[in-house]
DNA sequence: CTGCTATAGTTACGGCTGTAACCATCAATT
DNA sequence: AATTGATGGTTACAGCCGTAACTATAGCAG
């Protein structure tokens, strides 16, 4: 009768669903508060962390499609709160970087996600999120064969 | 100079990250070996554990939206995979079920799915996903006033 | 210099998604 | 039985997304 496959007992479905809910507590910060998407919001970390890129850097670094990446520089350059600046040597590329505007958002939007961070953390009863990230690596390796 | 708020340390996005990666290798499987989205897959997967249920108890047992749910409905339909038949006492809702098919179809991809499954806990070096689980179990709990 | 290939970034397009509105039905009240 | 409000399910619509095609530029081979 009942076959022994439990969707609830499947990692991947259960991984989604616990990112979905997390991530989401955490998009009612930048969505309410600044009316800003994830793409933006993952450029915005992305670019405040690396201080100068390319948009082909920040794909990299924030795991997100150039497209994406693309569409979310559009909007945050609308904002004022990114500049874009050609390479003299290279007119193909373009070098990004926040604008005091947008570090200032940045920095507000950090505080939430540092306090999201600990809150998360105290759920899991862990004192670092090391045993976590070091799982979530393994996981992420899985198609290494993207290089 | 450089603040201290790094996006590869921040769980929600690295959980994303990893759920996208672990269900992408998945979804190779129902994809091209039969054509599937991963609602369908929810669905196909739920309707055989529950055996015969209505479009609401899935999506609450897949944690799918309800149009979603109905439109994989529609396309499992179609397929001849999935029967409706309307309550005779409140016709409102309807009672689905998989067709043979349906469940010849969900046992192929199961085979699959215990692989990888088996494949991820290898990988991450655990014997059984009780541990993982109760982590996740803690994560989508956060938002625990949806009911 | 010319032509070929590769790269950074953008965009047209079709597909998928959630919100909100909707339809049909039911239950409770009057 | 008529009204009201709630419920199961569908759908119109607008927005987001990735694929593929594109533009512009660069670099290399001849």
């Amino acid at each position: 009768m009942g076959q022994s496959f439990k969707l609830e007992k499947f990692i991947p479905y259960r991984l989604m669903v616990a990112a979905e809910t997390v991530s989401m507590g955490f998009s009612v910060t930048y969505k309410e508060q600044f009316g800003m998407s994830r793409p933006e919001w993952r450029v915005l970390a992305s670019l405040a962390q690396l201080q100068h890129a390319t948009a082909k850097d920040i794909a990299a670094h924030s795991s997100m499609h150039k497209t994406k990446v693309s569409r979310a520089v559009f909007e945050l350059e609308k904002r004022k709160w990114l500049l874009r600046k050609l390479d003299e040597t290279d007119r193909r590329m373009e070098h990004l970087s926040l604008t005091k505007a947008g570090v200032a958002v940045h920095a507000k939007l950090v505080v939430h996600a540092t306090a999201y961070q600990a809150k998360l953390l105290a759920l899991l009863g862990l004192k670092t999120s090391d045993q976590l990230l070091t799982m979530l690596n393994k996981l992420e390796g899985l198609h290494a064969d993207h290089w």
